[in-house]
DNA sequence: CTGAAAGCGCTTACAG
DNA sequence: CTGAAAGCGCTTACAG
């Protein structure tokens, strides 16, 4: 009863001391002195379940990614947690795994911890699961599920216009034969972002060499393979795209590998932005993914919704290629 | 008054509910099968914030790191997160950006949220910020302090034990100009690596030459500058440690630019062993920071803190040489 | 502008 | 083995 103490000591009620802390108008401003100063007296803090028990709602936010060691998700997390801290509300955090069943199970206990809304960033999702948070009322937003956007609240990035971007690049400096890396194409994810690249490259009159186009697991050791597979193609692009910068990174150690010179003898562009993107030799040209806006998007939407606010549709984020040194006129062009 | 609908359906009081839910003993079973009824057909699920309120736990962990962003900390923050979760502990995650006045306002945040317990698995610590957890009465634990280890619970790494295996290795290989990449000396913890390097340098009978010890921000960038800096000495060494992985890899790149081949020309190992250490070229060797192990070893202390347990004084962590492609014989050597 | 009092949803001695 | 009831620390109509 520790309200009780501050009230006792400043002379008042506790509901005067609670319009005080929670800055409700209509205290005179002797009496809210007084209470401000038994509070700092008394190094009082008040206690935030007992709050939350009485006006049902908690200030904590639920965020849900797929990997913490994915260096894709750090930044995302970054400014989630930044924009929540900014108002007030913290942040439980989980992550997947990339298992559906731990999405479930995640969402579960957020839930149980009566968060105020949930932010699914995970790469997959499954009805199932959000139905759970559905049914206990909680707003909540999913990152760019194309599938899935008009059942759910959503922020949508725009791959193709990345993709886009990277191919205009990769034109202006004379490549025609560009190949892509894809990631396994049972993900939705990743079925999106090859679709983009193959109308991107449609959307120019270049035809689509399905032997240019190899599969990764979307992590180096993928990449790797995948390169090695299109530099045993014959003829071979002189561009690669990957669809993410790990798979590039993986495809720059076999070029290495197989002392092709990046950017000389082959062009090599990412996706993601990752922080390795700089730190590979040659520094790796590559889309960026905006996560943080991603982040801020949700976080927006999330706090509208939870202040009975509506949320307009948003328009698709886009992401843009950043021009580092993977990428160089073809060798053939250059010596002419 | 959910707990009491649960009671109604069931027949019972609500605090036979109560112990149900708790699992605590003396229920008969006929009635406890009643309330697992109830509480499933009823979808029921309990108030953590009442909980809370009633018995003076939050079930919540406070987890404080320095930087999301830096990739030393992903894989401590899952490990502690998987613990917890084991445990049915939930966790909220802040981080500081390495500023001190953060640190002050994340564990006052986490105060206020009433957490159980907090992990400061920062790499700097400042006492005033600490004592508002002393204060609140809330168990603590923090990374590896050796100044504060004696008045605050501290899980220790032994960084001289990691530096001695690098440097046997190195010695092994036949190198005895050996250089060292050092973070800032205004940081506790980077005096704390360069004195433990130097102290192995010193215990195999090797002179210390300050003209090869490089000074470096700890980032990519940093790394290469002092390699630079090394690269122009005369006589410069053979080998070079850099005191974490993202210098070294700022080495690499200082190296690749000055067309020195690494390891046939300069040996470079590294310390943490973070995810790039394998995405560059070469596979950088280093010295693996035991962070899951640290993580571990927190959350156990705080658990059983929690719990009432005792817990003893616990011995260093030792971190360990992972070896990569980034070390050789030296040069001269070969050629004989 | 301020206070008395009910109530949020649990747990826990206490009693039987 | 089970229940009646107090109380954790707040907020919020309601009354004055």
């Amino acid at each position: 009863m520790d309200i009780v103490q501050v009230a006792k000591r400043a002379n008042v009620s506790t509901a005067t001391v609670s319009r005080v802390l929670n800055g409700f108008p209509g205290v005179r401003e002797k009496t809210a002195l007084r209470v401000h100063r038994a509070i700092a007296e008394m190094h009082y803090i008040p206690n935030p379940n007992a709050r939350s028990l009485r006006v049902g709602r908690t200030r904590l936010f639920g965020l849900i990614v797929s990997d913490v060691n994915n260096p894709f998700f750090p930044e995302l997390i970054d400014a989630f947690e930044s924009l929540a801290t900014a108002e007030g509300i913290e942040v439980i955090f989980t992550h997947t795994n990339y298992d559906l069943k731990r999405l479930h199970s995640s969402i579960r206990r957020m839930i149980e911890r009566s968060v105020d809304a949930i932010a699914v960033m995970t790469s997959e999702v499954e009805e199932d699961a959000l139905q759970q948070a559905v049914q206990a009322g909680i707003p909540m937003v999913l990152m760019n599920q194309r599938k899935l956007a008009h059942k759910y609240p959503n922020v949508p990035v725009d791959y193709s216009a990345g993709f886009r971007e990277a191919l205009e690049h990769l034109l202006s400096l004379g490549h025609r034969d560009i190949g892509f890396i894809a990631g396994p194409q049972s993900l939705d994810s990743a079925r999106g972002r090859k679709d983009a690249f193959t109308a991107a490259l449609k959307s120019h009159g270049i035809h689509v060499r399905n032997e240019w186009i190899a599969i990764g697991d979307l992590r180096v050791e993928g990449g790797r393979k995948a390169m090695d597979a299109l530099l045993a193609r014959s003829p071979r692009p002189t561009a690669v795209v990957a669809s993410n910068d790990l798979m590039a990174v993986g495809a720059l150690q076999a070029a290495h590998a197989s002392r092709i010179h990046v950017p000389r003898d082959l062009s090599l562009i990412g996706f993601d932005d990752l922080p390795i993107a700089t730190m590979v030799h040659p520094a790796l040209s590559t889309i960026r993914h905006p996560r943080r806006e991603v982040a801020a998007r949700a976080f927006d939407l999330l706090w509208k919704t939870v202040q009975g606010e509506s949320v307009a549709e948003a328009s698709a984020l886009q992401p843009h290629l950043v021009i580092r040194n993977s990428t160089a006129p073809p060798a053939g062009l250059k010596r002419r």
